[in-house]
DNA sequence: CAAACAACCTTTTTT
DNA sequence: AGGTTGTTTG
């Protein structure tokens, strides 16, 4: 690596000993473990301006993220840094990084370029479809797992290259039994998205995989481009990641992930914090950095977060400090109810606004979404604005979705999931039929004359001849995306005002739509980011600018940091959740989530655990506060007893 | 075989 | 409170 004549960043001034070590390391595998709030994300900013000022070219840089805006966003940051553009390097997540290649190189595989990738919730129409099929003549389908499950299964024993049967058991043991039906359904799966032109997000990790394993050439060329593979939040990375990543370093070895096993959450899509434990055995000379300092929070919050971490079964031995001394001690109580707990949060954030706290340093986490539904009640009464992140999303509105199915058809023909979804929202056409008629146009291609489809049916054929048209005319025109959107809006909306009482919002919604089409040229990359990175609702539509309280699931409130963390529901039932009761490495997962949702926290951190919860199948019952609070030594909170 | 209606149940977290 | 799933009707 040749050295640059001067360096305009001082980087020993800017980064401790420990950040200094990895942002300066040489080439050859590098593991950071960094705790929270330790500055990994500044380690992470220096260390690709370090590159680049040591000579690395940034389109020989790889950056690999959780989203692709965190990786925007240190590379915007990286950029103001060394003065100069970085749009050369590529950020981006494994998926993307995945389609990227698939792309260039689908002939390998004997894909087409064209194929389309399907979300979660197409993976689960497909397989609701193979189930009625295929286990519907054979058995009562009553007592067989729904689409839902044999799609987190399936999904699972891939991700985690282990049998139908072993990823039964894992959570599914009552469903064993139907191992075999279910294996044949994922065999059938695999036709039906080869059929079909249609990749899930697995296949964009396995794909990728085969590709680099089985094609040496394109491999070499690979790595060749990518001289340095920087990964951030490793430990959320699955095995295929972690496959993934020995491929693409495996002709220079310069790899440096960075992560924290203590806020390893993603467990349940597959993601295995042991890939973070064994990268010094993926990646032999591994040099293991450790950043400990915390320059987040306050000591007396760091008290509690590491009461809570430490007691943890497994992770590397670490111990977070810091020199910010003073602050208040954290906060805990015990609200009567939910109602209480809201009013208790609307008066602690009017508090902090008295005290020119701004609100949009406020934040309100949960364990999942609907934990907050009570809340937005109350804040809405007070006047007190809000932006939630997590829990449901715009992309999974039936609404977006159809307007979507419209567009993927334009761009896949052979795609029937689509086909039969659109052509079933036609008066006339129910799930036969438009299976009937998906078949027949992926098939032979789109008729021009509808008779020529359903030659028998006269009633509805004016409907269904407008559909057609639509698709070829699209498929046809070369005017700007919006203007395509568009035009399926149009077509969509009379559907919409007769099947939707609030059809207005749903019509803004698809406004919305429309207007995040605008940067984009091609149908296909706009339809590759939809189901790659869909944006959040609130993150586009309304800025982060906006000086509102933040509400938010733990799992999305990864990697921020507010003045005021308030945790709602860090009850029984709630935290850990029910659904992870009977599996220590689950109930592990969810003492990490807590962990997560503390070290949010910079000066100030309150918890509540309401005495009592409604539930719809027990009513009103008492709960106790979540175990993981209560181990912590009383004397690290202040205020109202936990009992 | 589609449409209208009722029941239901779901909802952990998400690339 | 929402959509999904099942049931009945036409």
């Amino acid at each position: 690596m040749k050295s640059a004549s001067f360096h305009s960043i001082d980087y020993s001034r800017d980064l401790n000993p420990a950040q200094l070590e990895a942002v300066t390391a040489a080439g050859g595998p590098v593991l950071v473990i960094a705790g929270a709030g330790s500055g990994k994300t500044r380690t992470i900013v220096y260390r690709v301006a370090w590159l680049v000022e040591h000579g690395v070219a940034p389109s020989s840089i790889l950056l690999l993220t959780f989203t692709r805006k965190a990786a925007e966003e240190m590379l915007t940051r990286a950029a103001l840094l060394v003065q100069g553009s970085l749009a050369q390097v590529t950020g981006g997540t494994f998926h993307s990084t995945g389609n990227l290649l698939l792309r260039r190189y689908a002939n390998r595989l004997g894909l087409q370029t064209s194929f389309s990738i399907m979300d979660q919730s197409d993976s689960i129409d497909a397989f609701d479809h193979l189930r009625k099929s295929i286990a519907g003549p054979v058995t009562d389908l009553k007592s067989f797992p729904r689409a839902r499950t044999i799609a987190e299964v399936v999904s699972r024993s891939k991700g985690t290259q282990t049998s139908i049967r072993d990823s039964l058991e894992y959570r599914y043991p009552h469903f064993v039994h139907a191992g075999e039906l279910i294996e044949k359904i994922g065999a059938e799966y695999e036709e039906y998205k080869r059929l079909n032109n249609l990749i899930d997000y697995d296949d964009l990790l396995l794909h990728t995989i085969r590709l680099l394993e089985e094609y040496e050439d394109v491999r070499r060329d690979v790595s060749a481009r990518w001289q340095h593979v920087l990964v951030d939040e490793y430990q959320d990375t699955n095995r295929l990641q972690a496959r993934m990543l020995v491929l693409l370093a495996s002709d220079h070895g310069n790899v440096m992930a960075v992560g924290d096993d203590s806020q390893s959450i993603y467990a349940f899509r597959g993601a295995d914090f042991r890939n973070i434990m064994e990268f010094p055995d993926l990646f032999p000379g591994t040099r293991i950095i450790k950043l400990e300092e915390n320059y987040r929070s306050t000591a007396p919050i760091l008290a509690v977060t590491n009461s809570i971490i430490e007691r943890a079964s497994v992770g590397y031995p670490k111990r977070l400090y810091t020199r910010r001394a003073g602050g208040p001690l954290p906060l805990a109580a015990r609200p009567m109810d939910e109602r209480r707990q809201s009013r208790f949060v609307v008066q602690c954030v009017k508090e902090l606004v008295e005290h020119d706290i701004p609100i949009r340093e406020v934040a309100v986490l949960f364990r999942a979404g609907y934990h907050s539904f009570d809340l937005e009640a109350e804040l809405a009464r007070n006047s007190i604005p809000f932006v939630k992140y997590g829990g449901f999303k715009f992309i999974e509105s039936v609404h977006i979705k159809d307007v979507l199915a419209h567009l993927r058809v334009v761009a896949n023909p052979a795609d029937r999931l689509s086909w039969t979804r659109i052509l079933k929202l036609l008066p006339g056409v129910g799930v036969k039929t438009a299976m009937k008629l998906a078949d027949r146009i992926a098939g032979t291609g789109i008729p021009n004359d509808a008779a020529e489809l359903f030659p028998r049916s006269g009633k509805h054929h004016q409907e269904i001849q407008k559909l057609l048209d639509l698709v070829r005319r699209l498929k046809q025109t070369d005017e700007p995306l919006a203007n395509k959107v568009d035009q399926v809006n149009q077509y969509y909306y009379p559907h919409l005002m007769e099947n939707y009482d609030n059809y207005p919002k749903r019509m803004k919604d698809l406004e919305h739509l429309t207007d995040l089409t605008v940067r984009y040229r091609s149908l296909y990359r706009f339809l590759n980011d939809m189901a790659l990175e869909p944006p959040d609702e609130e993150r586009t539509g309304n800025d982060r600018r906006s000086n509102s309280l933040v509400l938010s699931t733990i799992h999305s409130a990864k990697g921020l940091e507010w003045h005021t963390v308030i945790l709602i529901w860090a009850a029984e039932g709630r935290i850990p959740s029910p659904m992870a009761m009977d599996s220590p490495d689950e109930l592990e997962e969810e003492r990490r989530l807590l962990y997560v949702a503390a070290t949010r926290a910079k000066h100030n951190l309150v918890i509540l655990a309401p005495r009592t919860m409604m539930d719809r199948a027990r009513g009103i019952s008492q709960v106790r506060p979540s175990r993981f609070i209560e181990e912590i030594p009383q004397e690290y909170f202040r205020g109202l007893a936990l009992d």
